[in-house]
DNA sequence: AATGAATGAGGGTTCATTCAT
DNA sequence: AATGAATGAACCCTCATTCAT
C-alpha cells in the first residue's frame, strides 16, 4: 500500500542521507544503506533506479536552489551603506534579516551536494559555487581597495566560507542555532575581509 | 642495491602522496600507486607492510609535529600587546615573523593527514587538532569578551581555519605564495574574531 | 470481467511473443513484457503461473502441429514423379500447391519454438525436427544415389532448411510474400540436393 | 611464472570459447567460465580486463579475417566459365581448390563471432557479412537472369549460407570433414541458385 | 482482477593482500 | 629485490517469483 511504501522510502532516504553525508557518494555502500533502512538490496531497486538516483532525489532541490542563487547572484545584497557602519550589533541585526531567505537552502542535502557529490553528475556543483563566490569576492575587494596585493586569497576565502556553512550544518541540528551561527559566520567573514583590505 | 631500493621507495612515496592527496586513504588505489611509481603490486610489499604502512610513513612526521604543537599549545604565542594595535600593516609584518616556524609544518603530508586519514589509525588527528584549537579559541574569546553569546562559533572557526590552511597548500605550490597567504589568512581570521567580539 | 481479462491476456501474449521472438526465452524480460502489455508484474501471475507458462501457451499449438507432422512424416508427399521433371516453372506451380497446407504452420510461434525455446521444456523441439528431417533426407538421398559420399551434409541441410523458413518469417510479415519465398526456398533446396546427388 | 600463466590463460580461453559458443556473449557467465577453467573470478581479471576483452581476444582474428574478405569481395572468384560446366564432379574438384583459402577462416571463433556477439562491439559483424553476401547474390542473379521475380530470396539465401557454415563448424570438428562439407554446401548452393534462375 | 513491495540468487567488476617463483 | 598469479570479500545491479493488500 501507499502507506507502507512511503515508510520504506523515507527509511531509505534517511539512511542514504546519513551514509552520503558520512562517506560521500562513491564510498557510500548501498548494502549499508538498505541494512540501516531495514530492507534488502533487491527491494531498494523498487524505489530507485540506481545509487545515483537516490542521491539525486536527496540533493536535487538543494542543487536547483543553488543554481537559482548562482544565476541570480547579480541581485545579491547591495546594502552598500552597511559597509560604513561601525557598530557590530547593528550589523548583526541587519544580517539576521538579510540571511533569512538563505537559511532554507543551507541544509543537510546542501552539505551532501557540496561535500559528497564526487562521482555523480552533480560533481561540478561545488566548483560552480566556489567560482561564483570567488569572482564575487574579487569584484568587491577591487571596489573596496584596488591596491590590495593578495587577490589569491579570494579563492581560499570562498572555500572556507562554503566550508563554514557546511560545518555549521554538520555540527548543529537545531535550526535557530544554525541561523545564529550563519549570521555570526558571515559577520566574522565580512569583518575579516574588510580588515585585511583597509586599516581600521 | 641500497641505491636502487631508495629510488623505488621514493617513487612509491611520491606516487602514494599524490594518490592520498587526491583521493584520501580509503579511495586511494594501491594498483594506481604502484603503476605511477613504476613498480608492481607484489614489490610494494617488500617496502611496506600494507597500504596503511605507507600512509603512516608519509604522514608520520606531520602527525608527530602536530602532536608536539598540541602538547605545547600552552607555550603558543602570547603577543597580547598585538591585540591593541590598530594598524593592519604592522599586524602583517609581525605575523609574517610569528608564522615563520609554523610554515614547515603546513605541507602536503599535513594536508593528507588532516583530509585523507579516514580509515586509518590517524583518523582522530583532525579532531584532536580541532579540539585544541576550539578550546584555545574559547579561552581567548572569553578573555576578550566574557559576555559574548555565540561561543558555539568557536568550533566552526577552528574547522575553517584548518581548512583554509589545507586549501592554501592544495591550491598553491610555491612556498612564498603559501607563506603570504597563510599570513593573510591568519590576519583575516584574527580581525574577524576580534570583530565579532567587540565593537571597534 | 471476462472481457477485461481477455484483453489483458491478449496484450500479455502479444507483448510476450514479441519479446520471445526478439530475445528468446532466457533473455526475455518479464518486466519488459508486462510493461509493453500495459499491466504489472504481480498481475501477470494472475494469468500465467510462470514465465515458462506463457511461453508454453504461445508455442503450444505450433509444437503440437510439429509433433503431428513428425509423427506422420511417413505420409509426407511422395510425388516422386516430380523428380523427373526438368522444367523449373512446372516445379514452381506444383510446389505452390503442395506447400499450401504447410503455410499455416510456418508462423511466429513456430519461429519462437525453434529459435527461442532454450531453457524451456520445449528445448528439444528443434532437435526433434532436425533429426526427422535429417533421416528423411538421408533416406531420399540413398534412394536417389546410393553411392553418394557426403551423407553428413544431410544434417547441415536439415538445419539450413529450417533456418531458412525461420528467416522468411522473421524478415517478411506479408503472408503471400512468405508463401512465395517458401516455395522458392524449397525449390532451391530440391534442385540443390538433386544437383549434388547426380549430374544433370 | 610464464608457464603457469599460459596454462591458466589457455584454460580461460577454452572455457570461455565453449561458454560463448553455447550461450552467446550476453548469457555467458564469467562465474561458469572460471569454474570450468579451474580458477577464480578475481583471478580472471589478472588476465583480461573484462568479459568483453576475453571475447574480443577470441573473435578478434576471425573478425579481421572477415573484414578482409568483405573489403576484398570484388576480388572474389570470377571463374565465370564454371557456370557453363554441367559435370558436377568437375565442379567439386574446382571448388575444392577454390575454397581452400577460405577454410582457415571458418572456425569456432568465426562461429562465435557470427552467432554470439550480440551485446559486444562486434554485434554488427553478422549483419555486415550478410549484406555483402546479399548484394553479391543480387548482382549475380541479375546478371544471370534479369527477369527473375523473387529477388527477396537473396536475403534468405545469404542467411542460410552463413548459417550452413556455422552448422558445419558446430557439428563437425575434423578439419578435412569440414572442408568436404563446405565444398558440398557451396556446390549445393550454387546449383540451387542456378536452378531457380533458369530452366535446365 | 490488480498492485507493487519484498526476497534471494545471480550477474560483472574492483580491491588489498598473500605467496610461490 | 622483484614479479604477477591467486584469493575472497565487497562493490552496484537485474532477475523471476511470491505475497499481503
Amino acid at each position: 500500500m501507499q502507506t507502507k511504501k512511503e515508510v520504506v522510502q523515507k527509511a531509505i532516504v534517511q539512511a542514504a542521507s546519513k551514509e552520503f553525508l558520512d562517506k560521500g557518494f562513491e564510498k557510500a555502500s548501498l548494502r549499508q544503506i538498505v541494512k540501516n533502512a531495514g530492507t534488502t538490496l533487491g527491494n531498494f531497486y523498487n524505489y530507485y533506479d540506481s545509487k545515483e538516483a537516490v542521491f539525486a532525489s536527496i540533493v536535487g532541490d538543494a542543487y536547483n536552489g543553488m543554481l537559482y542563487l548562482i544565476n541570480h547572484h547579480d541581485e545579491w545584497e547591495r546594502r552598500d551603506e552597511l559597509w560604513e557602519i561601525q557598530d557590530v550589533e547593528i550589523w548583526r541585526r541587519e544580517l539576521k534579516i538579510l540571511i533569512q531567505p538563505l537559511i532554507p537552502a543551507i541544509t543537510t542535502p546542501f552539505v551532501i551536494l557540496i561535500e559528497g557529490s564526487a562521482g555523480t553528475k552533480f560533481s561540478h556543483a561545488k566548483e560552480d559555487l566556489l567560482q561564483i563566490l570567488e569572482s564575487h569576492f574579487i569584484e568587491h575587494m577591487d571596489e573596496f581597495n584596488p591596491h590590495y596585493q593578495q587577490a589569491k586569497i579570494a579563492r581560499v576565502l570562498a572555500e572556507q566560507l562554503v566550508y563554514a556553512l557546511v560545518m555549521i550544518v554538520k555540527n548543529y541540528e537545531d535550526e535557530s542555532v544554525r541561523h545564529d551561527l550563519i549570521v555570526e559566520e558571515i559577520l566574522f567573514f565580512a569583518i575579516g575581509v574588510m580588515g585585511i583590505l583597509k586599516a581600521f
